[in-house]
DNA sequence: GCACCAGGCGCG
DNA sequence: AAAGCGCGCCTGGTGC
């Protein structure tokens, strides 16, 4: 080895190549080789059948054209080692470019066959995906696609699934479940993926990897790409994303489909740019948390429990010193935090148990949600997070984030801080006041909660007083607030009066007060309940956006409606904002709020437009914004 | 050793 | 009959 060799090339733009992937093939892993015959690629594979052929790049060019010229566009889908972006293990494999018919599998690692998909990419005029920030990002990282010109063009197919027919659930919008509804015996991607589990299972290869898998534990880092199953599960994807396009897009509402389009690529940002974590404030944490939880961990094994992470452990020394608990829907005793605090202050072991349980809770929540996986992206990434938006991600039509998810990170202890602007830059937010309560009045039409509203008035307040007398305090006014929501949703006395924490009989004054003050607000919610239990099924917003109602939960309806209603204001608030300046900024909407990293220089600017963006009015009623002060890192909730 | 489920907990 | 709603991620426990 000559001594050059050691010399390792700086990585562009700070990204590792899939190349330096250790490939840890173990001896289960090499016999599974011996039955997967190896398909050179590029190589086309059909829907009618047969097995992956492979052919020259200028045939599979020539293949992608016609695809092109008869369909109009193409169906593109990637598979990568299965980290995220910036992580020292990413790497694109494998581009699957085709139609219903007919899909062809570039490798990607070659650049010969890249800069063929990088032209052929360049010159179709529609692109479709299923979930298409999955594919276009990686596309972006590794060259082979222009970002904003790729999102004009971008059809999705999980929009698509979700516009066509808004009763299906979230959970059937994947590729696979999407596919067998949708398609059924023709659909090719579920039993692909069943036999690419088995080739994963069989290798001793794991197919849910996160952040911290192991590489060589990886099955998406470890397969070969050119294995047949391999093949033909990235084709069977591309078969079927483009069949479900041809089924789904007729019952697509076009004006409906391009907000929800626009409203994704504004997400997809995040994604693709990602943000900053601060590595000292991390490591900081995480000593704290650490040392934090060691300590509970000592204390809860002062009372036997070897495992202060075990519900069985815990709920059994909890009976047998003597304390009530409630049990789970399966019936094992619960140990929850709303059934051990209120045991917090029980003399003696009970309360001594559960103070230390809570307490060791806590920190692993903190350790093991947040830290430790930031910490692994800064020490085998590139310091940034880079989470998928999911546009339409629930049934109630709310956005959803994963990987990691930005919209559950703790409200105070610092855990937000984590993550920063990057330099020269600032984070600017805002957030809906009240905006419940604002859709709530807005659709019931009540006259009193509308008045409320518009002269300011505390209603949570209000009812407080009420039921707790002039004397009521803020933790009575809170409480109450819990309470009204509770109720707008469906909830009975006893869940109201354990949720609010006071006795039944103040938890039905509350909800007497309630209905006295604002009848109109609770015959709403009560028609709406009714209807539904008549056989309505949809409630359609002032954005002409529909969100199912189920059937076989009618106290549901409500909240439904006023979620909808409220993710409609979010996405009108970010259409705005795309026409600002600071349209293509990197932003997470959490909501009722909205974040954007804009030049430090422009943030008073921004955050002034990001309100105004926010803004608005819904039947009479006023929907107003407050901005936060402008920061470095993203700061503790006020 | 992996997939799956339940329980638990973070957010709005 | 009665039901607050919507998520994602983690661990422990179980079953294969």
């Amino acid at each position: 080895m000559s001594a050059t060799a050691t010399v390792v090339a700086p990585p562009e733009e700070g990204l590792f190549s899939a190349a330096d992937v250790p490939v840890a093939r173990s001896r289960r892993a090499r016999v599974v080789g011996c039955t997967q015959s190896v398909v050179v690629l590029p190589a086309l594979v059909e829907r009618a059948g047969g097995p992956p052929r492979g052919v020259s790049l200028e045939r599979a060019c020539d293949l992608v054209r016609g695809v092109v010229g008869s369909w109009g566009g193409l169906a593109v889908d990637v598979e990568t080692t299965g980290y995220p972006v910036g992580h020292r293990w990413w790497g694109l494999r494998t581009v699957q470019l085709g139609d219903a018919q007919a899909a062809v599998v570039f490798d990607a690692t070659d650049a010969e066959q890249a800069q063929a998909v990088r032209v052929l990419l360049a010159e179709t005029p529609r692109l479709f995906a299923h979930s298409a920030v999955a594919d276009l990002v990686p596309l972006a990282h590794a060259g082979l696609i222009d970002w904003a010109p790729a999102w004009e063009r971008m059809v999705d197919t999980v929009l698509l699934a979700r516009l066509a027919d808004p009763s299906r659930s979230t959970t059937q919008c994947g590729l696979k479940q999407l596919a067998t509804a949708v398609l059924g015996s023709e659909a090719v991607s579920p039993a692909a993926d069943r036999a690419r589990a088995e080739v994963f299972a069989s290798a001793g290869w794991v197919s849910n990897t996160h952040v911290g898998t192991p590489v060589t534990t990886s099955g998406w880092a470890q397969v070969h790409p050119g294995w047949v199953t391999m093949v033909r599960y990235a084709a069977a994807d591309v078969l079927d994303t483009a069949a479900l396009a041809d089924r789904l897009l007729p019952g697509c509402e076009p004006v409906l489909l391009a907000r929800e389009h626009t409203v994704q690529a504004l997400t997809a940002r995040l994604t693709q740019v990602g943000l900053r974590l601060n590595p000292l404030h991390v490591q900081a944490l995480l000593d704290d948390h650490t040392t934090a939880r060691e300590q509970a961990r000592e204390h809860v094994r002062g009372f036997g429990i070897t495992n202060p992470g075990s519900a069985p452990q815990v709920g059994a020394a909890l009976l047998a010193a003597g304390a009530e608990l409630p049990m789970t829907p399966t019936g094992r005793a619960s140990v929850a935090a709303p059934v051990l605090e209120p045991l917090r202050d029980t003399p003696g072991v009970v309360g001594e148990l559960v103070a230390a349980v809570l307490d060791y809770r806590h920190h692993d929540t903190a350790i093991t949600t947040f830290l430790t996986p930031y910490q692994h992206l800064i020490t085998c990434g590139d310091g940034r997070v880079r989470p998928t938006v999911y546009t339409l991600g629930t049934d109630t039509g709310r956005m959803s984030c994963v990987r990691p998810n930005l919209q559950q990170l703790s409200r105070q202890g610092g855990i937000r801080a984590c993550l920063t602007a990057d330099p020269g830059h600032l984070l600017v937010s805002a957030d809906f006041t009240g905006v419940e309560l604002r859709v709530a009045a807005a659709l019931s039409g009540d006259t009193t909660l509308r008045r409320m509203i518009t002269e300011g008035v505390d209603i949570h307040w209000l009812i407080a007083r009420q039921v707790f007398g002039p004397t009521a305090t803020k933790a009575d006014r809170y409480a109450v607030k819990r309470g009204v929501f509770g109720r707008l949703y469906g909830g009975g006395v006893p869940t109201l009066a354990a949720q609010v924490g006071c006795t039944r009989a103040a938890a039905a004054a509350m909800v007497a007060t309630l209905d006295e003050m604002t009848p109109q607000l609770s015959s709403w919610a009560a028609g709406l309940r009714h209807a539904v239990s008549a056989g309505r099924r949809e409630f359609r917003t002032y954005s002409g956006a529909i969100v199912h109602l189920p059937a076989a939960f009618p106290h549901k309806a409500p909240n439904y409606a006023i979620q909808r209603t409220a993710r409609e204001l979010l996405v009108d608030a970010l259409l705005r904002w795309k026409m600002t300046p600071w349209g293509d900024a990197v932003l997470l909407p959490v909501h009722d709020e909205i974040l954007v990293m804009v030049p430090e220089t422009d943030a008073v600017a921004a955050s002034e437009a990001l309100v105004a963006c926010m803004e608005t009015e819904l039947n009479g009623v006023p929907i107003l914004a407050q901005a936060s002060e402008p920061s470095y890192a993203w700061a503790d909730a006020a």
